[in-house]
DNA sequence: ACGCGCTCTGAATCCTGGT
DNA sequence: CACCAGGATTCAGAGCGCG
């Protein structure tokens, strides 16, 4: 709540961005006007102003899904920089500073009770968090007598390196998607669609999009990104694609630089987005205006990527392919290696990847592993390569 | 509490484990004692019994991780204690009365509360859950002062379709790592182990592993499952080995059919495990004293690189393998130094260590003058880092 | 045109032991 | 406890300049 603001307490602005790119009218509501509700929906507009106090503004039950990026609560304390000592660019603005985990719980809670109110009774909403703040975010949903339908991980597919090596790389985020309530039964979710879109097998709770960036992210005149934390519309064209219809609306009550409204409008849906930051609203109304609409035959999801897995060393053992204990040798039998449970190889003391051990056997400066080590299979050689070959076919199914 | 039980509330029946498969001594400890601590810690064991009385009954900071698969089906509240510690009644028609998200929260926080006290300073605590729970979970482990650590999914290769096609395929379930307070910086963690048996890439947060299904399935005379939510082996192997070393303590506070203690008996670990149904103990005590651990060589402690013993520079002069008044030069010969007699470097008037003056000349805040700093040998460059390596070889001799 | 190598960056709760 | 200093630590992808 850091960030400057343009009105007083409760009072919006409203930005129009339609399709025409006319002006946007002039803020419309004083201290009075704040407090009743807009005479009309603001349909493909954007409200400048605290989100709760224009979430009073909506009329009930008028949305029919809701996406909400809420601020994570990082918690951030010191610099952190890589192994070539460049330092990593923070998320350290004020709107994600929050006193204590009670705060953060009332905050959530009060914007969550706000958007609850206007939620038709068969919307749903989508919330997408990290560790920081997710398991207080499902709770007060919970809490508020939300339905919880699925718990989605993006996977990402270039998340940033744990720069220090002290935990597992974070890659990925979690959004939870819930009904209004248990007695919400009919709530909008294109299974079919979904799964035909997914080489026809049903869609999973764990989604591989990469970041946004490249052309896609917005950087201002100086070449910096506008928005530190810009989700990719992949992801959000997935969500509206499974859970909405053409022609519905969907509030986004943390707008920020407006993904949820350009993939809205290139999907054929409405939007309603809330942003206290004046600087993101006018950035998200020059993007969406430059979004055109996708014709209705190419409103399909884009098919995820598929590369070829890499599957690690250690997934042979995880399998039972390879037991931990067991000896690799290459083609000769020349060399030999003790498997060990976490997907090493040990060489008496020496602990190291099958390349790594390969190379050092060999005296090169580098080896593929995966051709280079064998097992023994009822006296012949069975190459580990085969093995990793049968976790693909696996994988592909 | 659904499942009969054999001792007094609070008292718990102690099933030795050990691999000579002796009987189990008789239970030893009535109402009296049941309020002491025990007087050695219960090694390779399980107490069955209520998990939070025997949680009581184990020493404070003892052990060195903690596994939990808590319940998360609300239907199984029957096993809820409230927060004085009393039993909630199994009486069928009433339990829907108790199974609301505040008993839920009660029963964690107390269970959690407990195995904190038993955890030692640098011990690390794995929950998992999935959407019904996790969040709560999560909730209460922030508000006891755990530190979040990571949040893992396990994306399961072969999760149940959802059959009316209603929501995604529920395919993950999700562990939360946490330490015991932020302040515990030095949690085991085999980073580069991980990152070796991982093709050489840091290990992610969402880790790909089958189902426990086939023959790791525990079934009954009848061939029905023993229970319904066996955990599969590669899980836990991954989490022991990932946050413990050989010999470690791991508790188990819902024991189950002991997929935690087959797996720690197996990697070299020792467990304690509490479980309150004697079928599914009588069931963990069999599977355990049934396994043969693997041999040392497979999960000895990997060696890391943090860990290697200290080598000043100085002993590259006084072993001969750097000459004082020789000049040091980066890998692509853009600065140099020259050693002193003492083990520092000149840089002109500025004298310096190696890393000092390796971070001077590139205007970074820090550098490592290890890998930074290169001799001349016979026109090609030499990192010094080699003669340290041979150092640390002939320590080791 | 194409490939190679260098640089930059992304919601990050990111070191450790000795004095 | 604070402070100091040794020295350990990154993956995927985009953009750009050069040959």
């Amino acid at each position: 709540m850091g960030t400057s603001r343009t009105g007083a307490a409760g009072a919006a602005t409203r930005i129009d961005v339609s399709r025409t790119g006319r002006p946007a009218p002039a803020p419309r509501m004083g201290r009075k006007a704040s407090l009743s509700v807009l005479p009309t929906l603001p349909i493909d507009q954007i409200l400048v102003g605290d989100c709760i106090a224009s979430l009073e503004k909506l009329p009930p039950e008028s949305v029919d899904v809701v996406f909400a990026d809420p601020p994570y609560n990082l918690q951030l304390e010191q610099a952190l920089t890589r192994p070539d000592q460049s330092r990593v660019d923070a998320v350290d603005d004020d709107w994600d500073k929050f006193a204590s985990f009670s705060e953060y719980d009332a905050f959530t809670r009060a914007w969550l009770a706000g958007v609850r109110r206007v939620m038709k009774k068969n919307a749903t909403i989508w919330v997408i968090g990290s560790y920081h703040n997710i398991f207080r975010v499902g709770t007060a949903l919970q809490d508020l007598d939300f339905w919880l339908l699925n718990d989605i991980v993006w996977r990402k597919a270039n998340p940033m390196p744990n720069f220090k090596g002290r935990r597992f790389t974070n890659a990925h985020e979690t959004m939870i998607w819930a009904s209004k309530s248990a007695e919400a039964k009919s709530y909008t979710f294109h299974y079919d669609a979904l799964k035909a879109g997914n080489e026809d097998v049903q869609m999973r709770s764990d989604w591989f999009i990469p970041l946004c960036t490249g052309e896609e992210r917005l950087k201002d005149a100086r070449g910096r990104k506008v928005h530190p934390t810009q989700k990719p519309e992949a992801l959000l064209a997935r969500v509206l694609l499974s859970s909405s219809n053409p022609g519905d609306v969907v509030l986004d009550p943390f707008f920020g630089t407006g993904t949820t409204g350009a993939v809205a409008k290139k999907l054929g849906r409405h939007f309603i987005g809330l942003e206290r930051d004046p600087v993101y609203a006018q950035a998200a109304r020059a993007r969406i205006d430059a979004v055109e609409p996708l014709s209705d035959v190419a409103f399909a999801a884009p098919p995820e990527k598929r590369a070829e897995a890499r599957v690690p060393f250690l997934a042979l053992i995880e399998g039972g392919y390879v037991k931990a204990g067991e000896i690799l040798v290459d083609e000769r039998r020349r060399y030999r290696a003790t498997v060990r449970a976490d997907g090493t190889l040990a060489l008496g003391a020496i602990v190291g990847s099958i390349h790594k051990i390969g190379a050092l056997v060999q005296g090169l400066p580098a080896c593929n592993g995966w051709t280079f080590w064998n097992v023994e299979r009822n006296g012949a050689l069975v190459s580990i390569d085969a093995f990793r070959a049968k976790i693909r076919a696996e994988l592909a199914a």
